[in-house]
DNA sequence: TTGATTGCAAAGCGTTTGCAATGAG
DNA sequence: CTCATTGCAAACGCTTTGCAATCAA
């Protein structure tokens, strides 16, 4: 069993709660995935495992993992919430709109600001979370100039209909 | 009319859109209001003024609006998404996991963090938005120090039952 | 006239919930 | 036994959509 796994598993005990077999699969499921998993690709890949997991058994147990800080679910602007393994330090992102693909920033991105605001506002168990959009280059160049000027500052006065 | 609302007037029939009264009260409400709202809040808004404004107008609306980046969408975890003008700089966000406050932070925050992501990953017209979570000092306080250990970090062997 | 815009009602879709059955300590 | 957990199906709530009526250029 994965140290994650397993560490969740004494967590969940300490709780009162019990690592079933279901639980075992969504945990694993998210631990294993390069990066965020949605719903719908929790449940298809938990059922390739086993079939008869409910997706009612989905939703509940990813509540009660994120109660229990073991999973962190977010929402990009446009999409379904995502989820994913609270380890480590790369939870921020880089998303292209027009592709959607996701890119992980650093934590150490943001240097002492959790600390700054935390005292400047009396703020406690304070987490960031990060979310950059644009276009990436190779969906940039793709856009033809009218259409990158519609994507740009509303203030100049760039070409128009 | 407001400057914000002539503007919009003027991005809107640019692109060949009309300022109709319904859009006219939406982008007005707003304009108006502190801080976020909320589809519901927008609707009871403009429902005040009058009453025959559809909700699927409102919805359309809003989704028009941020397409020509006129509004700016947001979705706090846990809550629906909420809509604010895109004008000035402050569009960070401190909320309260408890009593859910939220306090606007100031864009320079980040300082040069956009061009520098824009630079290293080659990306365009990158926007940033930052979401800080935790417990403002007055719930912190208001909880027991067991469920404050709840929600500190899973790592330390806290009190647990 | 022509095309944008709206209201209404219905459909859609992701998520939550009540409840009886199951399972572990 | 007792209480946590699950699956199923129904309910829910927010959002989107088809369509006919309306409105402005």
């Amino acid at each position: 069993m994965h140290h994650y796994v397993k560490s969740s598993n004494e967590t969940l005990r300490k709780r009162g709660y019990r690592l079933t077999p279901q639980r075992y699969m969504i945990l694993s499921v998210i631990q294993e995935a390069d990066g965020h998993l949605s719903v719908d690709q929790i449940a298809e890949r938990v059922q390739k495992r086993n079939p008869y997991v409910s997706l009612s058994t989905i939703y509940r147990t990813l509540e009660l993992l994120k109660e229990l800080g073991l999973v962190r679910e977010n929402h990009l602007p446009g999409e379904q919430p995502h989820y994913e393994v609270v380890e480590g330090n790369a939870h921020h992102h880089l998303v292209c709109r027009n592709c959607r693909t996701i890119i992980h920033l650093d934590d150490a991105l943001l240097g002492n600001l959790p600390e700054q605001l935390q005292e400047q506002y009396h703020y406690h168990n304070l987490t960031l979370d990060l979310v950059a959009a644009g276009y990436c280059d190779a969906c940039w160049r793709g856009m033809s100039m009218s259409t990158q000027s519609l994507h740009s500052a509303p203030e100049s006065p760039e070409t128009n209909a």
